[in-house]
RNA sequence: GCUGGAGUAGCUCAGUCGGUAGAGCAAUCGCCUCGUAAGCGAUAGGUCAGGGGUUCGAGUCCCCUCUCCAGCUCCA
């Protein structure tokens, strides 16, 4: 046993006493250039606290990384489950994992928690916050901590399920691998008061991986944000756990801002927002997950229609038309009646057969493509459609636009060969791409492969291997970085999803391109090849929009309701300053009006003041106020929803300006 | 589907101890005719989500159902 180490960071070496933690050698290297709440030694996460090896490479994590406020949060969770230890005497706790944006920690208590109970937690952790104390860690034998976690049986099931080499999550699981063919050893983190007189008392302990901040005191700013059932484990046949969520930040300033963050998305959800502005109606009447779309909503979805159909066609789609029903015997080949029929509604007897609302468009396309043979030069053939379906949404998940049971695909079949497969998934991705760009969506946040679900899924492994190996190529030729979400493909094939972030950060998941073999084989489709015998086509399933009503909710949260003037279903409001001049803003909105631009002139007797706010709230894009001067000058002021007004600026002019913003799709405002 | 919370005018909300329903905005009508975010007045608007129960009496207390919200699960 030597009395010094080396420690190293970037170039630096130096030798410090044999013992030394991780924090004293990344002072002693000079490399800490910011709040610092754990360091990485030899590439593994380590406390502050925690001795390093000899020879160890050394780095600072900082609080205001993503690693860094994992560690943070992770900390974080362990506080509020002591607090909840304290308030609520013979609480069980399971997990408490960092999440984007923060953490939550599962309880096993009496009752739910209420409002009420989430303040007195979050009281409790201030004060224990504010005794400072310290995260300390420590090794312990299988039996160890099973006996420490003796009335811990969530704790106890997490040591059993690494003992089965089975994991619940990365973030959890205690025990440190690694160690060979020895038992596994569990770490367990102490929370400890250390009193004045250097006396020290242990507080709480967790089974935990770590690592975690040095102190309680570490931990600048946090909130409790909401409560709600969760299944242990996730899973449904389990017990049902209280979960507390809460948000934890490396400082005030940023977790005030994440805290307005979320208030600005409560105040855009679409639903409010939609009510506001005349773009929906939602009434009970109509049974959950189904919608009005009002003339202002219908005129912003016209407009996502037209350029989807416009592009469809641009890049060789060809359209079709189908019913909303067919009758059973259809989805009974196409295998939904066997893998989809808890979400689609019941059937509807009707002249000695039974008919199904349609959950999908794929037989119908289908349909079209075998309405005549088939030959090789014709492919690929892309079948396309908005195609509205209908699906029995459980009634827990069905959520405004974003989940309803009746909702409109921009559908397309994509009938190809094996050679065409991977051509035929990039154009999609491209398409997507050149979608979100068109609707100031930018560029997609996450591209994702889904592969064979573990349960329900039809098919060879062999063909399965095949689909998800043509879309990896296609989404590593796409250029984007992707993922891969293992099991989370359709019971018919797998897919590749694409999200996209919303003007206040958040992700939205829209595409979905999926490969599918097995319609193909079970509608027996085929082309004629080259070699005049029959072969079968590959299918390419994708909707880039998702759903137009998904996307139409995005595009409302995104924008706040103030559409780019293209979209924006009022572009224009003309405003006479009194009724005198009412004559010259009719002949302003006939101008207007006569080269397609959708405006209204406000012709009410309010004040001049009362008609700019009705306006500016309503969020059009653009206000034109005439009066006396304007009508002899045959101008107009012009006083867009952002920016600086303008006054004199001549009609022919402004009519110049904004139907060249609105041909050109702009997502931004003009000038 | 599961756990919890909530439903009062078109919207946002008040409604005390169980005593018979209220405001602002919006709407309608009238006055005002206005130069850049709310002029004034009047009128109308309710099966208090629906059903049942307790009570002399229920928006208020109890039960059931529906719908919505949050979370889980699921998903475009």
């Amino acid at each position: 046993m030597s009395q010094t180490i080396s420690v190293r960071h970037d170039e630096r070496t130096t030798d410090l006493p044999d013992g030394s933690t991780a924090i004293q050698a990344l002072k002693a290297l000079e490399a800490v250039r910011g709040q610092v709440v754990a360091a990485r030694v030899d590439g593994a996460a380590w406390d502050l606290d925690r001795p390093v090896p000899d020879g160890a490479e050394v780095e600072p994590i900082y609080a205001d990384t993503d690693e860094g406020r994992a560690i943070l949060r992770h900390s974080t969770a362990h506080l509020m489950a002591q607090a909840v230890t304290d308030l609520f005497p013979g609480a069980k706790w399971a997990i408490g994992p960092p999440i984007e944006d923060g953490f939550y920690y599962d309880f096993d208590v009496e009752r739910p928690f209420t409002a009420e109970d989430l303040e007195a937690i979050e009281a409790r952790m201030h004060e224990l916050a504010r005794e400072r104390q310290a995260f300390v860690r420590e090794e312990v034998s299988h039996d160890d901590a099973l006996a420490e976690f003796a009335d811990q049986p969530y704790k106890r099931e997490i040591i059993a399920l690494v003992d089965d080499g089975r994991i619940v999550s990365e973030v959890d699981v205690a025990a440190d691998a690694g160690d060979g063919d020895a038992a596994p050893t569990f770490t367990v983190y102490r929370n400890v008061r250390v009193g004045g007189d250097g006396s020290v008392e242990v507080a709480w302990s967790d089974l935990c991986r770590g690592p975690h901040v040095p102190s309680t005191e570490r931990i600048p700013a946090f909130k409790l944000l909401r409560s709600g059932g969760a299944y242990w484990r996730g899973r449904e046949d389990q017990p049902m756990l209280q979960r507390i969520y809460g948000t934890a930040w490396e400082s005030r300033k940023q977790l005030t801002a994440h805290l307005e963050m979320l208030e600005e998305a409560r105040k855009r959800d679409h639903r409010r927002v939609g009510r506001d502005l005349g773009l929906l109606h939602q009434p009970e009447e109509l049974g959950p997950g189904l919608s009005i779309f009002l003339p202002n909503g219908a005129l912003v979805r016209k407009q996502m229609e037209d350029w989807i159909r416009d592009e469809t066609l641009a890049r060789g789609y060809l359209p079709v038309y189908t019913p909303h029903i067919a009758k059973e015997d259809l989805w009974q080949r196409s295998g939904h009646l066997e893998n989809y029929a808890e979400l689609m509604y019941p059937g509807m007897e009707v002249e000695g057969a039974s008919y199904r609302l349609k959950p999908m468009n794929c037989p119908f396309h289908i349909m079209a493509y075998t309405s005549r043979t088939r030959s090789y030069r014709e492919l690929p053939i892309r079948i396309s459609e908005l195609g509205t379906v209908y699906r029995y949404e459980r009634s827990g998940v069905v959520n405004g636009l974003l989940r309803a049971r009746g909702f409109t695909q921009d559908d397309s079949h994509i009938f190809c060969r094996d050679d065409q497969v991977v051509d035929e998934v990039v154009a999609c991705i491209e398409f997507a791409r050149d979608l979100y760009r068109a609707f100031g969506l930018g560029e997609p946040s996450r591209v994702a492969v889904s592969t064979r679900p573990e349960v329900k899924a039809i098919g060879t492994p062999e063909q399965w291997a095949r689909a998800e190996k043509a879309l990896e190529e296609a989404a590593a030729r796409s250029g984007y970085d992707y993922e891969v979400d293992e099991g989370e493909g359709a019971f018919y094939g797998p897919k590749i999803d694409i999200h996209a972030r919303d003007a206040i950060g958040r992700e939205w998941q829209l595409t979905t391109i999926q490969v599918d073999f097995n319609l193909p084989e079970r509608f027996d489709l085929s082309y004629v090849g080259e070699d005049g015998a029959k072969h079968r086509p590959f299918m390419v399933h994708r909707a880039l929009f998702g759903s137009i009503e998904r996307f139409f909710a995005v595009m409302v949260e995104s924008f706040n309701g103030a559409f780019p003037t293209w979209l924006a279903p009022e572009q224009v409001r003309v405003v006479p300053v009194a009724a005198d001049f009412l004559d010259y803003a009719e002949e302003v909105g006939a101008t207007l009006r006569a080269q397609g631009v959708r405006v209204h002139v406000d012709a009410s007797d309010d004040t001049l003041g009362a008609k700019i706010r009705d306006a500016q709230t309503s969020k059009i894009p653009y206000t034109l106020v005439v009066g006396g001067a304007e009508a002899e000058a045959g101008t107009v002021a012009i006083r867009p929803y952002r920016g600086d007004q303008r006054k004199d600026v001549g009609l022919a002019t402004f009519v110049a300006e904004v139907t060249e913003e609105i041909a050109a799709r702009r997502t931004e405002p003009h000038g």
